[in-house]
RNA sequence: GGUCCCAUCGUCUAGCGGUUUAGGAUACCGGCCUCUCACGCCGGAGACACGGGUUCGAAUCCCGUUGGGACUACCA
């Protein structure tokens, strides 16, 4: 069988947003999954808006994402000189001509076109004059005028087309440059692309580029439309609908690949499963099991995957994308800090790495910062006799793990006869400053016999002043 | 306007003519668990857009209506 080669070719106007991170998703898995080549391409030759900072951005975040490529980036703006010689064969096999009507013109023709209720095509005034180059001359692909052209879609179907819909699109500007409809199919041959996997938002492109293969004697590709992904508005995403870039998310604390996660099962399913971890989707990711209808972008359901992945996925691997996010709480994790558990205690209570980051904070500080409201209700005179005992009995005990702080506790509770919930919170507070932590029993283990002491001792002079 | 695509709980989806009182996930509500917050567990409410066919039988096939989306550039 012929090897599956795929690529994703973004544009670089911008930040790499969520629904192109899907379409680039879609075809490395595909490419993976095949064992086939998934090539990555630049379409910056609309020199106007494409900005060298868009390409680093979307080189960054699809690497974070973990999407790799074989290939490339190739950058069609380097690829000049490919393009002229097929415009050169376009021109030589009369599939293509040169056109002087100025921009002006055609707008005058559309807007005369749509008064008088008919489609806005260009008219075809130069097609047959047989013009040579000019300075200031456009080329344009001569179109067939009747019959059909049909696009078999993986997922859509058939989808039948008429000629005479279509008009004799521009496919080299008059500043030298070539169009999108034109390069796409020149760099899909050359790169020997064989399937297209992109937004539905190009099937009505389709029968153009596939007249261009034709035109070109070269084999069409197959081509699989995905819905595409659309706001809480059912419109086409954009800025409108909040966070959408690639970048924004990672911010925010997202795995990749639990943003990988959401976005691969915003359209494909297997069966009733949810969660996927990315060597996963490789191994079971089909172009059959695409649907056909779009979905809307829900920030919901990706938090809630997010800390399904936190919950899941190992602790190392957590820590790796942790670091950043403590850093940026200003605390110094030292080598020996015992991340690992850290994370353990945390990653029930996390959706984000920036709450887990938030919640970590009081393993790592020096002083505890106390919440002044925790301190007036739970550190009390009337505790003052219970936490002492407490820190007398920590003192002597050898290791600090869960067995071993029960059996303190329990005996603490016969010897004082206080309850549990009584105790638990004025030793929460005296160790992290706040009501909420995770359980006591986990925060004194991972916080060692050092630190518990000194914060206990801390919390008893504070009452201690206090009266 | 024209062309094309799409239509199952609010959202993501399973379903590919009978096994369905339409399943899961998420969000929401109630309960249990409990040292706080979470997690977890149990339960509840919630959908086949509408109308015609085809068929013994339709969420599933066909047609229409309605609704939504995309495209319609010397953007990609």
């Amino acid at each position: 069988m012929e090897k599956i080669i795929t690529r994703f070719p973004p544009s670089p106007t911008g930040y790499l947003h969520v629904g192109g991170a899907r379409t680039a998703l879609f075809n490395w898995l595909y490419a993976r999954h095949m064992n086939g080549k998934f090539i990555l391409r630049i379409e910056d030759t609309d020199v106007v808006r494409s900005t060298q900072n868009s390409v680093d951005a979307i080189l960054n975040s699809l690497e974070w994402l973990g999407i790799n490529w074989d290939e490339g980036p190739y950058f069609q703006t380097r690829r000049f000189h490919i393009y002229e010689d097929y415009i050169q064969k376009l021109i030589n096999s009369g599939h293509a001509y040169y056109c002087t009507c100025l921009p002006e013109e055609l707008d005058i023709m559309r807007k005369k076109a749509a008064a008088a209720g008919e489609k806005p095509k260009y008219d075809g005034t130069c097609r047959n004059k047989g013009l040579a180059r000019t300075d200031n001359a456009v080329v344009r692909f001569k179109a067939p005028l009747s019959g059909i052209t049909i696009v078999n879609d993986i997922i859509k179907g058939k989808v039948v087309f008429q000629n005479n819909e279509l008009d004799d699109f521009i496919i080299q500007r008059s500043n030298g440059t070539y169009t999108y409809n034109f390069v796409v199919v020149v760099d899909d041959i050359s790169m020997k692309i064989n399937t297209i996997i992109r937004g539905d938002d190009h099937l009505n492109n389709t029968p153009r580029q596939i007249l261009l293969y034709q035109a070109l004697e070269s084999e069409i590709p197959s081509f699989a439309h995905v819905p595409m992904v659309l706001g809480k508005d059912k419109t086409r995403l954009s800025k409108r609908h909040g966070a959408m870039s690639v970048t924004a998310y990672k911010d925010m604390g997202y795995l990749p690949d639990a943003l990988l996660n959401y976005l691969v099962r915003l359209g494909w399913s297997y069966g009733d499963q949810e969660f996927f971890q990315t060597d996963e989707l490789i191994e079971k990711f089909t172009l059959e099991n695409i649907g056909r209808s779009p979905g809307i972008f829900d920030q919901e359901k990706l938090l809630s995957i997010n800390a399904e992945h936190i919950k899941r996925d190992p602790p190392a691997r957590i820590a790796k994308h942790l670091l950043p996010f403590l850093k940026e709480q200003r605390c110094t994790v030292e080598e020996d800090s015992h991340l690992e558990s850290v994370i353990r205690t945390l990653n029930k209570r996390s959706k984000t790495l920036k709450e887990m980051a938030e919640g970590a904070l009081f393993y790592f500080t020096e002083t505890v910062s106390y919440d002044e409201k925790a301190v007036k209700k739970f550190l009390k005179p009337s505790v003052l006799k219970p936490l002492k005992l407490l820190l007398d009995r920590l003192q002597i005990l050898e290791t600090f793990n869960e067995k071993n702080l029960e059996k303190v506790f329990e005996n603490l509770i016969k010897d004082t006869e206080i309850k549990f919930g009584k105790i638990a919170q004025p030793v929460r507070v005296a160790l992290t400053g706040k009501t909420v932590s995770p359980g006591i029993f986990e925060i004194i283990e991972v916080l060692g016999k050092k630190k518990v002491v000194s914060r206990l001792k801390k919390a008893i002079e504070l009452i201690a002043n206090k009266t």
